[in-house]
DNA sequence: CATCTATATTGACGGATATCGATCCAGATG
DNA sequence: CATCTGGATCGATATCCGTCAATATAGATG
Protein backbone atom coordinates (compact mmCIF):
# COMPACT_ATOMS: atom_id res chain seq x y z
CA UNK A 1 0.00 0.00 0.00
CA UNK A 2 0.94 3.53 0.38
CA UNK A 3 2.25 5.90 -2.62
CA UNK A 4 4.56 3.11 -3.98
CA UNK A 5 5.00 4.56 -7.67
CA UNK A 6 5.90 2.00 -10.52
CA UNK A 7 10.03 2.54 -11.24
CA UNK A 8 10.67 4.39 -13.83
CA UNK A 9 11.60 2.27 -16.94
CA UNK A 10 15.60 3.65 -17.56
CA UNK A 11 16.61 3.13 -20.71
CA UNK A 12 20.21 4.10 -20.27
CA UNK A 13 20.33 0.63 -18.68
CA UNK A 14 21.32 -2.66 -20.95
CA UNK A 15 20.61 -5.43 -19.25
CA UNK A 16 18.84 -5.18 -15.72
CA UNK A 17 19.65 -8.38 -14.79
CA UNK A 18 18.09 -10.16 -11.48
CA UNK A 19 15.48 -9.64 -9.21
CA UNK A 20 17.15 -7.14 -6.00
CA UNK A 21 18.87 -8.84 -3.00
CA UNK A 22 15.71 -8.25 -0.74
CA UNK A 23 13.21 -9.46 -2.58
CA UNK A 24 13.92 -13.13 -2.91
CA UNK A 25 16.59 -15.38 -1.59
CA UNK A 26 19.98 -15.30 -4.07
CA UNK A 27 21.09 -18.77 -4.82
CA UNK A 28 24.56 -20.12 -3.79
CA UNK A 29 25.99 -19.79 -7.73
CA UNK A 30 24.32 -16.23 -8.01
CA UNK A 31 26.25 -15.29 -4.66
CA UNK A 32 29.21 -16.49 -5.57
CA UNK A 33 29.49 -14.37 -8.60
CA UNK A 34 27.99 -11.29 -7.01
CA UNK A 35 30.79 -11.66 -4.14
CA UNK A 36 33.08 -11.96 -6.69
CA UNK A 37 31.96 -8.30 -8.50
CA UNK A 38 32.09 -6.90 -4.75
CA UNK A 39 35.66 -8.16 -3.84
CA UNK A 40 36.38 -6.17 -6.64
CA UNK A 41 35.10 -3.29 -5.18
CA UNK A 42 36.16 -4.20 -1.98
CA UNK A 43 39.43 -2.25 -1.99
CA UNK A 44 39.94 2.10 -1.62
CA UNK A 45 42.76 1.98 -4.09
CA UNK A 46 39.74 0.05 -6.67
CA UNK A 47 37.38 2.27 -5.89
CA UNK A 48 39.43 5.50 -6.41
CA UNK A 49 40.83 4.36 -9.66
CA UNK A 50 37.24 3.56 -10.70
CA UNK A 51 35.67 6.76 -9.92
CA UNK A 52 38.75 8.40 -11.54
CA UNK A 53 38.23 7.03 -14.25
CA UNK A 54 34.90 7.55 -14.81
CA UNK A 55 34.79 10.88 -14.07
CA UNK A 56 37.80 11.37 -15.91
CA UNK A 57 37.08 14.08 -19.41
CA UNK A 58 36.10 11.87 -21.98
CA UNK A 59 34.88 8.87 -20.21
CA UNK A 60 38.31 7.47 -20.48
CA UNK A 61 42.13 7.60 -19.03
CA UNK A 62 45.55 6.42 -19.51
CA UNK A 63 47.33 4.09 -16.51
CA UNK A 64 49.46 7.33 -16.97
CA UNK A 65 46.89 9.58 -15.35
CA UNK A 66 46.01 7.32 -12.80
CA UNK A 67 49.86 6.41 -11.48
CA UNK A 68 49.81 9.79 -9.94
CA UNK A 69 47.43 10.17 -7.67
CA UNK A 70 48.47 7.31 -5.61
CA UNK A 71 50.98 6.05 -3.27
CA UNK A 72 51.21 2.92 -4.13
CA UNK A 73 53.99 1.76 -7.21
CA UNK A 74 52.96 1.48 -11.02
CA UNK A 75 53.14 -2.35 -11.18
CA UNK A 76 50.12 -2.40 -7.99
CA UNK A 77 48.01 -0.44 -9.99
CA UNK A 78 48.29 -2.13 -13.01
CA UNK A 79 46.94 -4.99 -10.87
CA UNK A 80 44.19 -2.98 -9.41
CA UNK A 81 43.20 -2.42 -12.90
CA UNK A 82 43.11 -5.79 -13.88
CA UNK A 83 41.41 -6.98 -11.04
CA UNK A 84 38.54 -3.89 -11.91
CA UNK A 85 38.90 -5.65 -15.80
CA UNK A 86 38.43 -9.26 -14.62
CA UNK A 87 34.80 -8.72 -12.92
CA UNK A 88 33.91 -6.45 -16.03
CA UNK A 89 33.74 -3.05 -14.67
CA UNK A 90 36.22 -2.04 -16.91
CA UNK A 91 37.62 -2.27 -20.13
CA UNK A 92 40.68 -1.32 -21.72
CA UNK A 93 42.51 -0.61 -25.31
CA UNK A 94 46.16 0.50 -26.14
CA UNK A 95 46.48 3.20 -28.63
CA UNK A 96 49.68 3.44 -29.67
CA UNK A 97 51.96 4.30 -26.18
CA UNK A 98 49.42 4.39 -24.15
CA UNK A 99 46.79 2.03 -22.63
CA UNK A 100 43.01 3.52 -22.18
CA UNK A 101 40.47 2.30 -19.25
CA UNK A 102 37.45 3.03 -19.42
CA UNK A 103 34.24 1.99 -16.96
CA UNK A 104 31.34 0.00 -18.12
CA UNK A 105 28.15 1.32 -17.23
CA UNK A 106 26.08 -1.54 -17.42
CA UNK A 107 28.19 -3.61 -15.17
CA UNK A 108 27.60 -0.41 -12.53
CA UNK A 109 23.83 -0.26 -13.28
CA UNK A 110 23.26 -4.11 -12.69
CA UNK A 111 24.81 -3.89 -9.08
CA UNK A 112 22.74 -0.51 -8.36
CA UNK A 113 19.33 -2.10 -9.12
CA UNK A 114 20.67 -5.50 -7.22
CA UNK A 115 20.91 -3.08 -4.51
CA UNK A 116 17.75 -1.33 -5.06
CA UNK A 117 15.49 -1.93 -2.45
CA UNK A 118 12.62 -0.01 -3.60
CA UNK A 119 10.14 -1.24 -1.29
CA UNK A 120 7.23 0.86 0.83
CA UNK A 121 8.19 1.42 4.31
CA UNK A 122 5.58 0.77 6.63
CA UNK B 1 26.82 18.65 -26.35
CA UNK B 2 24.46 14.90 -27.00
CA UNK B 3 21.28 13.86 -25.70
CA UNK B 4 21.94 14.23 -21.79
CA UNK B 5 19.01 14.24 -19.77
CA UNK B 6 18.44 15.31 -16.00
CA UNK B 7 18.19 12.45 -13.77
CA UNK B 8 14.58 11.47 -12.55
CA UNK B 9 14.40 12.33 -9.03
CA UNK B 10 13.24 9.45 -6.87
CA UNK B 11 11.15 9.87 -4.38
CA UNK B 12 11.80 6.46 -2.77
CA UNK B 13 15.34 7.01 -2.09
CA UNK B 14 15.44 7.85 1.39
CA UNK B 15 19.00 9.83 1.88
CA UNK B 16 20.74 9.62 -1.68
CA UNK B 17 24.23 10.93 0.01
CA UNK B 18 26.85 11.63 -1.56
CA UNK B 19 27.45 11.92 -5.34
CA UNK B 20 27.77 9.13 -7.72
CA UNK B 21 31.26 7.58 -8.05
CA UNK B 22 31.05 8.60 -11.67
CA UNK B 23 30.95 12.10 -11.32
CA UNK B 24 33.86 12.83 -9.32
CA UNK B 25 36.90 11.26 -7.90
CA UNK B 26 36.21 10.05 -4.49
CA UNK B 27 38.65 10.85 -2.17
CA UNK B 28 40.70 8.74 0.05
CA UNK B 29 38.54 8.79 3.43
CA UNK B 30 35.73 8.32 1.34
CA UNK B 31 36.89 5.34 -0.60
CA UNK B 32 38.53 3.61 2.55
CA UNK B 33 35.20 3.96 4.14
CA UNK B 34 32.98 2.52 0.78
CA UNK B 35 35.69 -0.28 0.54
CA UNK B 36 34.73 -1.47 3.95
CA UNK B 37 31.08 -1.29 3.46
CA UNK B 38 31.61 -3.57 0.12
CA UNK B 39 34.30 -5.71 1.75
CA UNK B 40 30.94 -6.86 3.96
CA UNK B 41 29.04 -7.50 0.70
CA UNK B 42 32.28 -9.11 -0.56
CA UNK B 43 31.45 -12.88 0.24
CA UNK B 44 29.24 -15.17 -0.86
CA UNK B 45 27.50 -16.42 2.85
CA UNK B 46 26.99 -12.97 3.76
CA UNK B 47 25.10 -12.01 0.70
CA UNK B 48 23.10 -15.11 0.80
CA UNK B 49 22.67 -13.69 4.74
CA UNK B 50 21.73 -10.42 3.94
CA UNK B 51 19.21 -11.33 0.61
CA UNK B 52 17.27 -14.02 3.56
CA UNK B 53 17.32 -11.67 6.16
CA UNK B 54 16.01 -9.21 3.90
CA UNK B 55 12.86 -11.50 2.14
CA UNK B 56 11.91 -13.63 5.16
CA UNK B 57 8.63 -12.67 6.01
CA UNK B 58 8.44 -10.01 8.51
CA UNK B 59 11.74 -8.77 6.74
CA UNK B 60 13.39 -9.91 10.10
CA UNK B 61 15.27 -13.32 10.86
CA UNK B 62 16.39 -15.20 13.78
CA UNK B 63 19.79 -16.39 13.93
CA UNK B 64 17.95 -20.44 13.79
CA UNK B 65 16.64 -19.77 9.99
CA UNK B 66 19.99 -18.57 8.90
CA UNK B 67 22.22 -21.53 9.63
CA UNK B 68 20.49 -24.40 8.16
CA UNK B 69 20.52 -22.93 4.22
CA UNK B 70 24.52 -23.10 4.84
CA UNK B 71 27.35 -25.58 5.07
CA UNK B 72 29.21 -23.63 7.46
CA UNK B 73 29.30 -23.82 11.58
CA UNK B 74 26.97 -21.57 13.33
CA UNK B 75 29.89 -20.01 14.82
CA UNK B 76 30.90 -18.80 11.16
CA UNK B 77 27.40 -17.51 10.49
CA UNK B 78 27.61 -15.84 13.94
CA UNK B 79 30.71 -14.35 12.39
CA UNK B 80 29.05 -13.09 9.06
CA UNK B 81 26.28 -11.82 11.13
CA UNK B 82 28.75 -9.53 12.98
CA UNK B 83 30.55 -8.16 9.83
CA UNK B 84 27.04 -7.41 8.39
CA UNK B 85 26.26 -5.56 11.46
CA UNK B 86 29.56 -3.38 12.13
CA UNK B 87 28.91 -1.72 8.53
CA UNK B 88 25.82 -1.28 9.24
CA UNK B 89 23.79 -3.06 6.73
CA UNK B 90 22.24 -4.53 9.09
CA UNK B 91 20.94 -4.54 12.84
CA UNK B 92 19.54 -7.41 15.57
CA UNK B 93 17.91 -7.56 19.06
CA UNK B 94 17.58 -10.04 21.39
CA UNK B 95 14.25 -11.17 21.91
CA UNK B 96 13.96 -13.95 24.68
CA UNK B 97 15.76 -16.76 23.30
CA UNK B 98 16.73 -15.99 19.83
CA UNK B 99 18.03 -12.97 18.18
CA UNK B 100 16.70 -11.90 14.86
CA UNK B 101 18.42 -9.79 12.39
CA UNK B 102 16.75 -7.50 9.70
CA UNK B 103 18.22 -4.88 7.02
CA UNK B 104 18.59 -1.61 7.11
CA UNK B 105 17.54 -0.78 3.82
CA UNK B 106 19.14 2.91 3.94
CA UNK B 107 22.11 1.56 3.65
CA UNK B 108 21.75 -0.64 0.67
CA UNK B 109 20.10 3.04 -1.06
CA UNK B 110 22.87 4.88 -0.17
CA UNK B 111 25.24 2.07 -2.05
CA UNK B 112 22.63 1.49 -4.95
CA UNK B 113 22.69 5.33 -5.46
CA UNK B 114 26.67 5.48 -5.00
CA UNK B 115 26.45 2.91 -7.79
CA UNK B 116 23.90 4.81 -10.21
CA UNK B 117 25.24 5.83 -13.64
CA UNK B 118 22.67 7.91 -14.77
CA UNK B 119 24.15 9.15 -17.21
CA UNK B 120 23.35 9.73 -20.91
CA UNK B 121 25.83 7.26 -23.49
CA UNK B 122 26.88 8.79 -26.67
C1' DC C 1 20.21 -23.62 41.59
C1' DA C 2 21.04 -27.07 37.71
C1' DT C 3 20.42 -27.66 33.18
C1' DC C 4 19.17 -26.98 28.47
C1' DT C 5 19.11 -24.29 24.19
C1' DA C 6 20.34 -20.34 21.23
C1' DT C 7 23.88 -17.43 20.08
C1' DA C 8 28.47 -15.16 20.68
C1' DT C 9 33.44 -15.20 21.54
C1' DT C 10 38.12 -17.10 21.38
C1' DG C 11 42.20 -19.07 19.38
C1' DA C 12 44.30 -21.42 15.78
C1' DC C 13 45.17 -22.56 11.04
C1' DG C 14 45.34 -22.29 6.01
C1' DG C 15 44.44 -19.90 1.98
C1' DA C 16 43.76 -15.47 -0.31
C1' DT C 17 45.50 -10.82 -1.40
C1' DA C 18 47.88 -6.17 -1.47
C1' DT C 19 52.19 -4.69 -2.05
C1' DC C 20 56.92 -4.26 -3.70
C1' DG C 21 61.32 -4.60 -6.63
C1' DA C 22 62.93 -6.66 -10.62
C1' DT C 23 62.09 -7.81 -15.05
C1' DC C 24 59.71 -8.28 -19.36
C1' DC C 25 57.05 -6.67 -23.47
C1' DA C 26 55.27 -3.38 -26.95
C1' DG C 27 55.46 0.88 -29.56
C1' DA C 28 57.81 4.93 -30.72
C1' DT C 29 61.85 7.22 -32.18
C1' DG C 30 66.39 8.03 -33.55
C1' DC D 1 68.75 -2.06 -34.99
C1' DA D 2 69.48 0.42 -30.39
C1' DT D 3 67.19 2.78 -27.13
C1' DC D 4 63.62 4.98 -24.58
C1' DT D 5 59.08 4.98 -22.29
C1' DG D 6 54.53 3.20 -20.76
C1' DG D 7 52.63 -0.62 -18.94
C1' DA D 8 52.26 -5.64 -17.63
C1' DT D 9 54.06 -9.77 -15.45
C1' DC D 10 56.70 -12.41 -11.94
C1' DG D 11 58.20 -13.94 -7.45
C1' DA D 12 58.47 -12.96 -2.71
C1' DT D 13 56.51 -11.32 1.56
C1' DA D 14 53.44 -9.75 5.07
C1' DT D 15 48.93 -9.23 6.32
C1' DC D 16 44.14 -10.23 6.16
C1' DC D 17 40.19 -13.26 6.35
C1' DG D 18 37.06 -17.40 6.37
C1' DT D 19 36.65 -21.38 8.81
C1' DC D 20 36.44 -24.62 12.63
C1' DA D 21 36.41 -26.76 17.43
C1' DA D 22 36.13 -25.40 21.95
C1' DT D 23 34.25 -22.55 25.16
C1' DA D 24 31.54 -18.80 27.10
C1' DT D 25 27.17 -16.23 27.87
C1' DA D 26 22.24 -15.36 28.18
C1' DG D 27 17.50 -16.63 28.82
C1' DA D 28 14.28 -20.30 29.66
C1' DT D 29 12.82 -24.14 32.25
C1' DG D 30 12.76 -27.69 35.61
Amino acid sequence: MSIKKLPVIDLTTPVACCSPLVREPLDEAGATELAATFKALADPVRLRLLSLIASHAGGEACVCDLTGPFDVSQPTISHHLKVLKQVGLIDSERRGTWVYYWVLPAALERLSALLNTAEARA
